[in-house]
DNA sequence: ATATTATTTAGCTATCTTGCTAATTATTTT
DNA sequence: AAAATAATTAGCAAGATAGCTAAATAATAT
């Protein structure tokens, strides 16, 4: 559980909440922790949405850190920060114990 | 830690997740959850903004289910429902390790 | 070089959210 | 009964969010 300070821990958890405050988001993010690791276009096919949405829930993911990309040729990986998420929930639920 | 059907917890998700991405609702349920209870208006002056504003991040926090009110002649006494969100919060760490 | 594929960015509209002030309700005090 | 207190609800304007289509970018294949 890595130490952060208080500010980081405020801006982390201002993003991190405000991205998982979408359920096509938590799918997404859910989708991907599980497959590993994923192409823009396989997450974008498995929603019910035009891929444009896709991409943009996509970088706002990236953008709370709870995803990282990396281009790969003219392809997307995406894959799950899911220490990020976890160590973040923990706390907040320590929060409340 | 309650059992929970699958469509209740995506509904609960749903409301817990979107009630926790505004700071102000962070700040005054942890507040909440550390004196134990709060009458609105201790609520209300804590923070930097009108009373009917904090009114309705009090209500958003109820209708999530993550504050309980109860009526006391003129006042509204508001406490944490700390387990519902602890709970969840384990629940969703765990789809994460 | 051109066409195709993978994906994002731009631009638009509709809806939701947040904050405010003013008005209202409910309860207690005088 | 009137005044005061505690809190909410109504109504509005500003800003954010989410969805779409169309256009742009970037890389590969022909």
């Amino acid at each position: 559980m890595a130490k952060l300070d208080g500010i980081k821990e405020i801006k982390i958890a201002d993003d991190v909440f405000a991205a998982l405050a979408h359920p096509m988001r938590r799918q997404i993010l859910l989708s991907i922790h599980h497959r590993g690791t994923a192409k823009a276009g396989d997450i974008a096919a498995r929603f019910d949405c035009t891929w444009p949405t896709t991409s943009r829930h996509l970088a706002t993911l990236v953008e709370s850190g709870l995803l990282s990309a990396k281009k790969q040729g003219r392809e997307r990986i995406y894959s799950a920060n899911s220490d990020l998420l976890s160590d973040l929930l923990h706390r907040w639920a320590a929060h409340f114990e």
